[in-house]
DNA sequence: ATAATAGTGTCTCTCAGACACTATCGA
DNA sequence: TCGATAGTGTCTGAGAGACACTATTAT
């Protein structure tokens, strides 16, 4: 390694797939480029690392959801670098990925740039993004089986029953009631909220996820 | 978002963290730096992406194995990108981290210019070397209960007992060889090899990783 | 035969799915 | 009282750990 850099630096941007559930089908908001490359067509939010201002590349995935969203997302982790000369025109490039949850309603509130799009059936879209959506959603689901992350697709509140039903979405699945209440209720990966959700019919006891414990499970759902 | 970017580019790197064991001590190959930052500390392999050469930050990560470790490596994965202005004194900085299981027979027939440390009890480390080697070890220790990353710290020949003593010392916990042998027979993860070890006792059947399962079990080991 | 390592049979306990049951609300 | 949703009790079957057992080699 000399101390000159010899090779020219790739093109470093930071994109994030904000995924949500709309009626029971997984969505993801996306923009449309005003600008080339791939103008017209429907893209991931992302944009250059702002230096100074974003402390980490995370920071600088919150701040485009910020922007783009006007949400402030409470679960944002990283997904994967992706590279490569093809997947920009402009030259070989990589991008550092985020991915979030939000409940919907969240979403509807803050009203915000993006556009929800059904992962299922989307039309083309700008550079590799397509691919980068199909891992997003391939962790989604993988991570569901054994931890809470269906959980951040609902608001802080939520009843045993909406968390069941949110799981089954995300899994494609049917779950027993019974066994899915006594697995959410026996790990401590919840804990019961004071108050209860009064309807039509017999009110429901609200959890919210215990902080830190959120995570990984003992057991698979 | 401008077309003329009014940010400075953060300076992209690629590090690789290899692990192997040595004597049942999981262990990573480091070098010595010679230039500043951080001259005569130990770092993990790595350096600047070659344009055009390297085709992606993969085959960036797998050339600079080659290189410094004089090894293809079978298992190699991305393990995260780390970034910040803290983590290089020369500024703002990302590093994409690329994590790698090379069999220690492997490693010390090919030579190379690595020196391998036991994780346990590693001295300071330059940039945020320590961190990153955290990362990867919990990575192999999480992975390991409920998929076949171990096997890649063997031969690809191996018997039962040899893959046990390996799961052991990575997951650092006593597993019932029993149960260990139906698990990893019945959920075809190995297939058997033809040949048999000899030695001075009864020969064992030897196993290979069955390509393409070899990532995730049904139930956790 | 013996030592040593390889590999199996079988018991038990725990946990997940199935599903019938009870509980509590509004109308 | 009825309909609807919330929540529980209990049976059963599958799988993991424990551990005693058999198998196969060299010496």
């Amino acid at each position: 390694m000399s101390a000159v850099q010899l090779f020219p630096a790739p093109i470093a941007t930071v994109d994030a797939v904000l995924l949500t559930l709309r009626q029971g089908a997984l969505c993801v908001g996306l923009i449309t480029r005003e600008q080339p490359p791939f103008t017209g067509l429907l893209a991931l939010p992302g944009g250059y690392v702002h230096i100074p201002e974003d402390a980490t590349l995370e920071a600088a995935a919150a701040r485009i959801l910020r922007d783009k969203a006007r949400v402030e997302c409470r679960f944002l982790e990283q997904l994967a670098t992706f590279s490569g000369e093809a997947r920009d025109p402009r030259g070989w490039s990589l991008t550092v990925v985020y991915f979030a949850l939000v409940p919907e309603a969240e979403l509807l509130a803050a009203g915000g740039a993006l556009a929800l799009h059904p992962v299922a059936g989307l039309p083309p879209l700008a550079f590799d993004h397509a691919a980068i959506i199909d891992a997003a959603v391939s962790r989604l689901r993988g991570r569901s089986s054994y931890s809470a992350l269906p959980a951040f697709l609902l608001p802080p509140l939520f009843t045993l029953t909406e968390l069941h039903a949110v799981y089954q979405q995300v899994l494609g699945t049917r779950l027993d009631p019974a066994s899915f209440r006594r697995k959410i209720t026996d790990q401590g990966i919840v804990e019961a909220a004071e108050s209860r959700r009064v309807g039509a019919h017999r009110p429901a006891a609200l959890f919210r996820l215990r902080a830190g414990q959120a995570r990984s499970f003992l057991h698979r759902i």
